[in-house]
DNA sequence: AGCACGCCGACT
DNA sequence: GTCGGCGTGCTC
C-alpha cells in the first residue's frame, strides 16, 4: 500500500501540515510528488484540493498513532505530470521559516488562479414533493446558483432527510483548441465521385487536388472559403481528418514587434555586464541613474545566458508592464518570452505558465508573482526597480520577491540583479558591507540627452494665485511648452491626499459608514466611493447635517485638476491617465500610444506615469504636489518622495531637446525634496542612513509589524496590550516594541486596527514570540479577532 | 473552513 | 419529555 503525505486546501493553523492518505492501487506506479489530487477530508468527507508532498511508509504511519484501516483513499489524481517541482517545494518550505503564512497559502500563491480548485455542492432530490416543488425538471442544482434564501432552505430540507448533498471539488484549468483538418487521404480524394451538379464540392476537390497531403488549415478557414457541409463531407469521406490543436491564448502579442539587435554598450554599461556574466554568486546592485540603459545591460546578460543554455526571469513593477516596456524583450529575444502580468486573463495566465512549465520559454517577463515560475535551468534573475514596494505581496502570503529571487538564485547558482537609479536602503546599505557587488552607470546612454534641469516652486509664495493647485510660473511654462507644440507631463501624486466634498457651512465631511475615512469624489460616476472597502454612495445637495445647500469639492484628484487646467487652458488638449481611465484592459496603452502620437498636449497622471516613459517631444515634466507623500506616518516617506521625483524627472529630455522638471513643493528646504532637484542619490542615501539609525530603523533594525483588528475598539486596545506583554515575554531588551496605536486609518471594513512594530536586530526567540500570538488568537474567546503578522513590512497605512 | 457532537432553554 | 440553539474540537 502507498501512502502519500497531502497538504490539504483548509488555510487553518490546526490544519497546516500534511495529512496521510491511500494511494488507489492502479495509480500507484503513476502518482508523484508535486500533483493535485482530490480528497474527501473532514467528518462530511468533503472534497478538498490537495497538493502531495511526499510519501510514507505504513511503519511511520501507524507510528504516528494513526490506524492504517482509518486512512482514507485518494478520490482523484488532478494531473499527469507534478505542478510544482522540488525546487518549488523546497522553497515553499524556506518560506514558512520568514513569511508567516500556511503552508498551502504558499503553495497555491506558486500556481496559476486556474489549477487551484473551486468547490460546490450539489443536490439532489430524495422527496417527490420536494422535487417538483424547488426541482423543476433538474435532477440536480449547484449549491452555489442558489440565493441565499433558497441555500438556507436547502440546508434545511437535507437535515430533514429530503435532500442529498454531495461535495465536488472542480479543476478549473481548461486548455483552449481550435479546431483544425488536414489533409490524410490524397489517394481517396481522387477515387471520390461527385455528382457534376455539386459544384462546391467539386470546387473544392479540386482546390484539395493542388495540395500536398499532410497540408493542414484551420477549420473555420475552409468552412469560410467552402461551406460547413461540403468540408464535412470530405471530412466523411476519409480524406480530411478533424482534429484538435492546443493554442496559446496569447499569441497576439508576438505579432507586429519588429526584431531589434544589441546596442554597443558604453564603458559603464560594458564592465557592469562583464561583471555580471562572470558572476561569483554574489548578488549585483546595478544602480543607473534614469537613462543610463539598464535595459539594455540586462537584455544582453539574458542573451549570454540563453546562448549558454540557461534560461532568465526579469521582474518589473506591475506598472511598468505595459506593451511598450515587453515588447523590448519579444523584439529581442522572440517566441522565447513568456509574459506574466496581472492584466492577463485567468486563461492566458494558466497558458502562459504551460508553455514555461513545458520548457519552451527561456525568458519570463513579469511583475512580482512571477519569480515562481516553474523555469528550469536559470541562468540570471533580474529585478529592475527594485525599490519599488509592489515587489512586497500585501496580503497573505506576505512575500517579498526580492527574497524568494535570492532563493531561486541560490538554489540555481545564477546571478541575481537588483537594478535601480534610486535603490532602498536596504539594498544599498548591502552593496556598502559588501554583501552585493555594487555597479554604477553614472551616464546617460543617450549622449545628446542632458541630466533635465529641475527648479522647485515654493508654493508657500503662490498661495494666493488664482489657481488652487497651480503656481503661476508652471502655468506659464505649460503654456509656452503647448505653443511651440512640445509636450508636457503632469504628475499629481495623489496618494492620501483625494477629492472629498464638505459643507461649507458646518464643515460635514461624508465618510465610510465602515472605514474611518472621508469619501473620494468621483465625477464621471457621479458617486462618493470609499477607497478602502469599496463603498458607493450618491452625492447628497443638501448637508446631511445641517441641510444646508452649500456643499462644495475640495481636494485636487486628477480629475478636479483635470477640471482646473483645461479651464484656465482651454486649447490644450489634456489625457488624464490614473486607476479609473486605465481600468479597462489595453485601455493604459492606448493612453500611452495616443500621447506618443502627438494626440494631446499634456498627460496629466498619477504615480504610474513616472514609471519608464520616454517620450523624445517631452520637454516639461512638472510635479504638481510634492509633499502628499512626505507627510504620511511611515518611515520611508522620505525615501519614496526622494525616488518618485527622481523617477519622474528623469522623464524629461529623453532625446535631444533638452528638458525641464518644475515640482511644486511647500517643502522646499526638505532633503528629500532638495536632493531630488540635484540628482544626488548618495547624499540622500548618507543622510537617510543617519536619520534610520538615530531612529533604530531598517536597514539598521529588522522590522515586524503586527496590526489587531476587531469590531470593538476597547477589545482591540485589550487584546493589542495581551499581545504586547506575551511578545515582551519572549524578546530581549534590545529589541524595541512601538505600539500599540491606532492604525492611521484606524477602523476600515467595520473594524478597528492598532498595529505594534518590533524593532529587532538579533532575537534567538522572535519566531517562538510570534507563535505564540497565533496560539491566542486560536482561543476561542479571540475568534473575532484578527492578527497580521508582516514581516518586513513595506507599507504602513 | 465546515461539520458533528453535546450540553442548555422554549416548546409539544 | 423533545427540538434545536450554537459553543468546542477535529479533520489522515
Amino acid at each position: 500500500m502507498k501512502i502519500a503525505k497531502i497538504i490539504v486546501d483548509v488555510p487553518s493553523m490546526q490544519t497546516d501540515k500534511p495529512f496521510s492518505y491511500v494511494v488507489p492501487e492502479a495509480l500507484e506506479t503513476l502518482v508523484a510528488i508535486g500533483m493535485r489530487v482530490h480528497v474527501p477530508f473532514g467528518r462530511g468527507n468533503r472534497l478538498m484540493q490537495g497538493f502531495i508532498v511526499g510519501f510514507e511508509s505504513q511503519e511511520l504511519v501507524e507510528n504516528q498513532g494513526n490506524r492504517l484501516q482509518d486512512l482514507k483513499v485518494i478520490a482523484e489524481v488532478l494531473d499527469f505530470e507534478p505542478v510544482l517541482n522540488a525546487e518549488q517545494l523546497a522553497l515553499a518550505d524556506k518560506m514558512r521559516e520568514t513569511v508567516f503564512a500556511y503552508k498551502i497559502s504558499i503553495l497555491k500563491a506558486m500556481l496559476p488562479n486556474l489549477l487551484n480548485s473551486s468547490y460546490d455542492k450539489v443536490l439532489t432530490a430524495l422527496d417527490p414533493q420536494v422535487a417538483s416543488d424547488y426541482f423543476e425538471n433538474a435532477d440536480e442544482i449547484h449549491f452555489s446558483s442558489l440565493d441565499e434564501v433558497m441555500q438556507a432552505t436547502m440546508m434545511k430540507l437535507q437535515r430533514e432527510g429530503k435532500v442529498s448533498v454531495r461535495y465536488v471539488a472542480q479543476s478549473k484549468e481548461t486548455i483552449k483548441t481550435k479546431k483544425v483538418v488536414s489533409l490524410t487521404n490524397h489517394a481517396q480524394l481522387l477515387a471520390l465521385t461527385i455528382s457534376a451538379r455539386a459544384k462546391k464540392k467539386l470546387a473544392m476537390q479540386t482546390f484539395l487536388q493542388h495540395e500536398p497531403e499532410g497540408k493542414v488549415w484551420d477549420n473555420t478557414e475552409l468552412v469560410a472559403l467552402f461551406s460547413r457541409d461540403v468540408v464535412k463531407f470530405f471530412i466523411g469521406n476519409g480524406v480530411l481528418t478533424l482534429s484538435d490543436v492546443e493554442v496559446s491564448r496569447s499569441q497576439d502579442y508576438f505579432e507586429n514587434i519588429e526584431t531589434d539587435t544589441q546596442k554597443t554598450l558604453n564603458a559603464e554599461q560594458k564592465a557592469a555586464y562583464e561583471a555580471i556574466i562572470t558572476s561569483q554568486d554574489k548578488p549585483f546592485l546595478l544602480e543607473g541613474v534614469t537613462g543610463s540603459g539598464k535595459t539594455e545591460v540586462y537584455l544582453q546578460v539574458i542573451a549570454h545566458v540563453i546562448d549558454a543554455g540557461k534560461t532568465a526571469i526579469m521582474l518589473v513593477p506591475e506598472i511598468s508592464l505595459t506593451p511598450m516596456m515587453t515588447s523590448r524583450f519579444i523584439a529581442r529575444f522572440g517566441e522565447n518570452v513568456a509574459i506574466m502580468h496581472s492584466g492577463l486573463s485567468d486563461g492566458e495566465k494558466y497558458d502562459e505558465w504551460r508553455k514555461i512549465a513545458a520548457g519552451k520559454a527561456k525568458v519570463v517577463v513579469g511583475a512580482r508573482s512571477a519569480i515562481f515560475v516553474p523555469l528550469a535551468n536559470i541562468g540570471a534573475i533580474i529585478i529592475d526597480e527594485e525599490h519599488e514596494t509592489s515587489y512586497k505581496q500585501d496580503s497573505n502570503p506576505r512575500y517579498h520577491a526580492r527574497d524568494i529571487a535570492l532563493l531561486r538564485a541560490q538554489y540555481h547558482g545564477a546571478a541575481l540583479v537588483l537594478g535601480s537609479a534610486t535603490p532602498s536602503l536596504e539594498t544599498r546599505a548591502r552593496a556598502q558591507q559588501g554583501v552585493y557587488q555594487l555597479l554604477r552607470l553614472t551616464q546617460r546612454a543617450n549622449q545628446a540627452a542632458q541630466i533635465p534641469e529641475v527648479r522647485l516652486l515654493d508654493m508657500r509664495k503662490h498661495l494666493n494665485d488664482k489657481s488652487a493647485s497651480f503656481s503661476q510660473v508652471m502655468l506659464d511654462k505649460i503654456a509656452e511648452k503647448v505653443s511651440k507644440k512640445e509636450q508636457v507631463v503632469l504628475m499629481l501624486n495623489r496618494r492620501g491626499y483625494s477629492s472629498f466634498i464638505m459643507c461649507r457651512d458646518c464643515g460635514f465631511v461624508p465618510e465610510c459608514p465602515n472605514c474611518d475615512i472621508s469619501l473620494t469624489l468621483h465625477m464621471d460616476t457621479k458617486t462618493l466611493n470609499c477607497h478602502y472597502c469599496g463603498h458607493t454612495q450618491g452625492i447628497p445637495y443638501t448637508c446631511p447635517n445641517c441641510q444646508s445647500n452649500k456643499i462644495r469639492y475640495y481636494g485636487s484628484g486628477t480629475q478636479k485638476v483635470e477640471e482646473e487646467l483645461q479651464e484656465l487652458m482651454p486649447e490644450a488638449r489634456i489625457l488624464r491617465m490614473d486607476v479609473d481611465t486605465t481600468k479597462k484592459k489595453g485601455a493604459h496603452e492606448r493612453i500611452l500610444s495616443s500621447f506618443g502620437a502627438g494626440q494631446a498636449d499634456i498627460l496629466l497622471g498619477t504615480q504610474m506615469i513616472a514609471k519608464g516613459l520616454d517620450f523624445p517631444n517631452v520637454t516639461l515634466v512638472g510635479v504638481i504636489n510634492a509633499d502628499t507623500a512626505l507627510n504620511l506616518p511611515d518611515f520611508r516617506a522620505s525615501e519614496r518622495t526622494f525616488q518618485l521625483l527622481t523617477q519622474v524627472a528623469g522623464r524629461a529630455g529623453r532625446a535631444e531637446k533638452s528638458g525641464e522638471v518644475l515640482i511644486q513643493t511647500f517643502n522646499p528646504d526638505h532633503y528629500a525634496i532638495k536632493l531630488a532637484q540635484t540628482h544626488d542619490y548618495e547624499q540622500f542615501y548618507q543622510t537617510e542612513m543617519a536619520f534610520r539609525r538615530k531612529l533604530a530603523y531598517p536597514p539598521y533594525y529588522f522590522t515586524v509589524q503586527l496590526v489587531i483588528s476587531h469590531k470593538n475598539e476597547e477589545i482591540t486596545v485589550k487584546k493589542s496590550y495581551e499581545i504586547l506583554s506575551l511578545l515582551q515575554a519572549h524578546l530581549t531588551d534590545k529589541a524595541r516594541v512601538l505600539g500599540p496605536i491606532a492604525k492611521p486609518i484606524a477602523r476600515t471594513h467595520n473594524l478597528y486596527h492598532y498595529q505594534l512594530l518590533i524593532k529587532y536586530r538579533f532575537e534567538d526567540h522572535l519566531a517562538d514570540a510570534l507563535n505564540d500570538v497565533l496560539d491566542l488568537t486560536q482561543l476561542r474567546e479571540n475568534k473575532e479577532l484578527r492578527v497580521m503578522i508582516d514581516s518586513e513590512p513595506q507599507n504602513f497605512m
